[in-house]
DNA sequence: CGTCCCGTTGACAACGATGTCAGTTAAGGA
DNA sequence: TCCTTAACTGACATCGTTGTCAACGGGACG
């Protein structure tokens, strides 16, 4: 993302890779196990396994006889070979699907699921979903087949269909950014329609009407539920249609530039621009920059966008609460962990406004 | 990262959580296995594996009513128990610690490893160093523990103890963004100290003499390189160390812009600053506006920033290549896997210097 | 018509751990 | 001294899968 554009100059060096010495062949050549560390303790192996899981009755002796065998040969706990025995199957897991791993607003949630996996001691497997059905299937799967305990999600699909399967197995799942329809299992999400509202009634009180919508895929739920809060937004102002521009279907900085520059040098071209995803709104900013227009037009961006604040004018955006989201999504699988059985949760996390000067042109006279 | 700052306008709605509905208990209820898809298809559980794993020697026709049975079960295999028997021992699984997953540097890394992983089956464990040595090795016990098939891994520390256990095990390691010293194991790194020589130069050639080092933690090989680059350039270009300032151990924004900001009020301003970290380089650029000093006092950052070809002037930088660092590290991490047992390579991704603008502003006369 | 061969199949052990349960030991009480 | 009790300990079955190996059956061949 952010892709870097035209008229830079650039020096390059060159890639080198050097060799030093040896190193040992990849492969489990002998792996040590609690029987191993048993007979070097002179114990039985389950004298060893309830040293290293803290569990009550061993005398302070045996116990230091086996951390000594353990440290003796790096000895390093199976834990999938526990899980498969543990009564309780748990392997301390938890699989994460984001938009995409490179994303800041993924990040910030992925950070968030990790914040609260680590204290209880507990990985996390991260993926990213591309907005590709497929994707997405696959990568649940691989998840199963791991015995994850719990999985938090985006989803590319309305109905996704696996998450019967998730029922049956029992294995919590929460879904955020986007929440399924038909689907009751926890969610968090952004209300994307009204905070779509709000700025586009943001634009509509300094004076614009000719607005127009720049959006994400319409397939998408997300984009779908903004492009339903910006039309709203503009029939409670009694602006007719006509007078609007919505233009579906951008998923990268490039498309959305070289919309808005269309727009730009269209008849009549809006005198307000409301971007509603992030790479969108950086295309927008490169358009507007390229016409000299960014303080003649309006502007407001869904998603906060790295160094908007720097920027002249700054970008007015919508912001949601990545960290938040993800924050609250690990919250709620933890508590199923724990035993919660009651109703699927539904979180909607608060988005802002945050005001630096785009959004606050007013339209020409 | 990026913090938003100041003087915004914020508008901000309601946290809602509402209910719906019922949804079953967390816990394995009962778990399908081999054995009853085995049962319901009428083979022997051996025939199963067989099919799932598309073993030769399986009539058409038994192949089939497994499927179905599969099918009808919704049957998902069960990779850790394989994996416990499997004569490879093999998870399928590879382990990443990087700087921080929500850090866009880290995250081009981690997604150039997923891009190469899902391909072949591999799921990822992905885990946040926050430069806390006790951190990197928890993390690293981690996924020792659930028996990663390679591993990925940044280091807070000059010289990681646990690496001999990784030779033992014969698990294969890359370290990427910096090479530990006295480690015969693969590495993936920038030339840190090359392109800090450049950075600087560039603005020694611009006539900068009076030049300030703005840099993160001091017990970091990074940053110690980029200082011994900086050094170097200066050194070479016969500017007296009295003339030039550094300032070491900055980890965030907000520590660079208070470090400029006390820089610009002081005697004798720099005329130029090298922000060797991208947080850094966000906090000089809001203490450059703050002072109005943004065209006057030449800035160059290391590592790029998102949307610095958007900030005016914009910001000029020595840019990493993670997405590449990531790509070669997992390819290294693949080919030891499937066998390659040669010496280890230590790869140097090339960096570029983007010229935007702020490193080409000359010194006031 | 009998062998041989090979494709197909399943019984069983094993992977490394944990749960169960029975056995051993030492302490304390009668 | 002997019995009771509780702490401590280890043998063994087991988790769900894959590796090994022997058995089965039908076709090709002599």
């Amino acid at each position: 993302m952010f892709p870097l554009v035209s008229s830079e100059t650039e020096e390059r060096n060159q890639a080198v890779t050097s060799m030093s010495s040896s190193q040992p062949p990849a492969g489990r050549e002998s792996r040590v196990t609690m029987k191993q560390v048993a007979a070097l303790a002179g114990v039985g192996i389950k004298t060893v396994s309830r040293v290293l899981n803290n569990e009550p009755n061993v005398s302070v002796k045996t116990a230091e006889r086996v951390h000594d065998a353990v440290r003796a040969l790096d000895y390093q706990l199976d834990l999938q070979a526990g899980s498969l025995r543990r009564i309780d199957g748990r392997t301390r897991t938890l699989g994460l699907l984001v938009g995409s791993v490179d994303n800041p607003f993924s990040g910030a949630i992925h950070r968030a699921v990790e914040d609260a996996a680590v204290g209880r001691g507990i990985a996390v497997f991260a993926s990213s979903l591309d907005d590709d059905p497929r994707r997405e299937e696959s990568a649940v799967r691989a998840f199963l087949q791991r015995r994850v305990d719990g999985l938090i999600l985006t989803t590319a699909r309305r109905r996704p269909d696996y998450v019967t399967s998730l029922g049956d197995r029992g294995i919590p799942a929460v879904f955020v950014d986007r929440r399924p329809i038909d689907v009751d299992l926890d969610s968090v999400t952004s209300d994307n329609r009204e905070a779509a509202h709000r700025a586009t009634t943001h634009l509509v009180a300094r004076g614009h009407r000719r607005i127009a919508l720049l959006a994400d895929r319409s397939d998408l739920q997300t984009a779908d539920e903004r492009r339903q809060g910006f039309l709203d937004a503009v029939g409670r102002a009694g602006i007719p249609t006509t007078e609007t521009v919505t233009v579906m279907d951008l998923h990268d900085a490039n498309s959305a530039e070289a919309a808005v520059a269309a727009l730009l040098s269209s008849d009549r071209p809006p005198t307000a621009i409301f971007s509603a995803q992030n790479l969108i709104t950086v295309g927008a900013v490169h358009a507007l920059r390229a016409a000299g227009a960014q303080r003649s037009i309006a502007l407001i961006g869904f998603d906060d966008i790295p160094l908007a604040d720097l920027l002249e004018p700054g970008v007015t955006v919508v912001a949601q609460d990545p960290y938040e989201i993800g924050r609250v999504a690990v919250e709620h699988v933890f508590s199923r962990l724990e035993g919660y059985a009651g109703p699927a949760r539904h979180t909607v996390v608060p988005t802002t406004l945050i005001a630096r000067g785009s959004g606050e042109i007013e339209p020409a006279r």
